[in-house]
RNA sequence: GGGCCCAUAGCUCAGCCCGGUAGAGCAGGCGGCUCUUAACCGCAAGAUCAGGGGUUCGAAUCCCCUUGGGCCCGCCA
């Protein structure tokens, strides 16, 4: 592939620069005020009938041409802002002589340009703005995609971002619906009472999940700094100091590979709630997808998935018990009484390959994730896993062996996971050291200031984590994380 | 980490199986056209066929290696 700044392409660009530049024309000014979206003149046509011209004052408005199409005297250029497109008319006895015809040899797809003049109708009924004056406002050198196939090469539309945006109305329109879907899990919490808070993301353990970390090095410490792998501790540590409602929306960090649903970096959301059970967190959730469904149907109504979300988040949810769930699916028994070396011999069985070192919940969640996962298709939450799942649930108040926690699965995919928190601090020590026990890597470490806070007394509580971009793909039947990350991780170019 | 697949003009793609001087559409250039919307008509141009090595009289095409990417599996509670 030949480099863009050789091709001749990019030299015939840069003539039309010489070339404005002649003619007193600036190809890179500062600002163009008084501008409106083009859906505000799109609006103003619908009243005119074919062929009809507004009267009153002249528009401006601003944007990237997609499209020219010259036609001697006149000419139509399509034009694209952030609200949508719009058809500019562009005609000699408007324009004047030698204006139009400097306009028409000097103007590219790609050109960001601004109009002034009348919204019209055309014959055909195109709501167009008849223009009277054209202002260069950022000349293109590089051409833009192809207008009608667009941008298919995977490999540039991850690298080069910016080309899949401006070529891609539906990708515009899936960032914009993902940054909105955050703006609504802000409005939820947020009017629950819950307060956001930010935490380190560099510390000296990262704890609160089983991940490897991003490890680095701080000077000013003289110490090894790790990167988060979760949020769990610190906002745990803030119930501790009296805060009784508490989220944090942030990025995290998993050194692990990329994949169609994990990705290095990504967005979490962990909420904390004083003196509720995960009972209490279970129905939040609940309201919390069934809100967020009915946003994305609002916002990409054109996607399939996005417009059945709220038919399938309707609330109640179905609810069932892990083991039973997991006994019906396997016709397996007793699954909450076998040993270690038994679990780890049935999801051998069942296909997984897991190290013999691995704690039980290991292979009891691999178990599941091959017998029951895959049959989760409407939300589902389920409940009562055994206890060797997690170190950091409360046991479960009447059912031995089990701890009080859910997760939520929907077409597949988890969509949370909740706990009442285990809150006693010495049986906090000994399960995080039962952990560690069984892992015992170089860079995990006990949080020993994690477990010294909770012998000051933490309330009884429930936290509940999810990822934003996986239930952001849940929600509108994305397969793939990159799809859903606007500048996810990529190799240095060779 | 394992397997399969892909890389040809700025973009979207043919050509590869079965080796014989690299093709189209869009975009760009020149000419024509005052209601098109994938505008249209004519002319001329545009390529280190990802990179490197090999086989061959001859390689985009067959073989090997490298790089980047995609899908699946493994790993990642």
């Amino acid at each position: 592939m030949s480099d863009v700044e050789e091709s001749h392409l990019v030299q015939e660009r840069r003539q039309k620069i010489e070339r404005l530049r002649m003619r007193g024309v600036e190809p890179y000014p500062w600002s163009f005020p008084d501008r409106v979206a083009t859906s505000v003149v799109v609006d103003r046509c619908a009243a005119l009938t074919p062929g009809a011209t507004a009267s009153g004052p002249d528009l401006r408005v601003a944007g990237r041409i997609r499209t020219l199409r010259q036609h001697g005297r006149s000419a139509f250029v399509d034009l694209d802002d952030q609200s949508g497109a719009l058809q500019l008319f562009l005609r000699v006895d408007e324009l004047g002589e030698p204006s139009y015809s400097d306009w028409l040899a000097d103007l590219d797809p790609g050109d960001l340009v601004g109009a002034e003049g009348s919204p019209m109708v055309t014959r055909r009924g195109e709501p167009s703005l008849l223009v009277r004056q054209l202002t260069m406002l950022a000349k293109a050198i590089a051409p833009p995609p192809e207008k009608f196939h667009g941008l298919k090469d995977a490999e540039v539309r991850l690298r080069q971002r910016y080309l899949d945006l401006l070529a891609s109305p539906e990708t515009r329109a899936r960032f914009r619906a993902r940054s909105l879907v955050v703006r609504e899990i802000r409005h939820f919490f947020d009017e629950h009472e819950f307060l956001e808070v930010e935490t380190p993301v560099l510390g000296t353990v990262a704890g609160g999940a089983a991940a490897d970390p991003f490890v680095t090095r701080s000077g000013y410490l003289d110490e090894e700094v790790q990167l988060r792998i979760s949020l769990e501790l610190p906002l745990k540590r803030l119930l501790v100091g009296g805060f009784e409602r508490v989220y944090e929306l942030g990025r995290i960090f998993r050194n692990e590979d990329l994949d169609a649903t994990h990705a290095p970096e990504f967005t979490m959301v962990e909420a904390y709630w004083a003196y509720t059970d995960y009972t209490d967190m279970r129905h939040l959730m609940e309201a919390m997808y069934g809100r967020l469904a009915r946003r994305v149907a609002e916002l990409l109504p054109g996607v399939p998935a996005a417009a059945e979300a709220p038919g399938l988040f309707e609330p109640p949810f179905a609810v069932v018990d892990f083991v039973e769930a997991l006994e019906s699916a396997s016709g397996m028994r007793g699954i909450a009484d076998r040993s270690r070396e038994e679990l780890r011999d049935l999801a051998r069985a069942a296909g997984a390959t897991v190290p013999d070192a691995s704690p039980a919940g290991k292979f009891l969640d691999k178990l599941f994730e091959h017998y029951v996962e895959p049959t989760l298709v409407r939300p589902t939450f389920v409940v009562d896993h055994p206890l060797a799942t997690s170190p950091l649930a409360k046991r479960h108040r009447s059912k031995p062996g089990r701890i009080e926690r859910f997760e939520l699965y929907c077409r597949g995919v988890e969509l949370a996971n909740a706990y009442s928190e285990l809150n006693d601090p010495d049986d906090q020590e000994r399960r995080f050291a039962e952990q560690l026990a069984a892992r015992g890597t170089e860079h995990y470490a006990m949080d020993r200031d994690f477990v010294e806070a909770l012998r000051y007394g933490m309330p009884p509580a429930s936290g509940v984590g999810f990822g934003v971009d996986r239930a952001f793909m849940a929600l509108t039947g994305t397969s793939s994380i990159k799809d859903v990350i606007l500048f996810p991780p990529v190799r240095s170019r060779p």
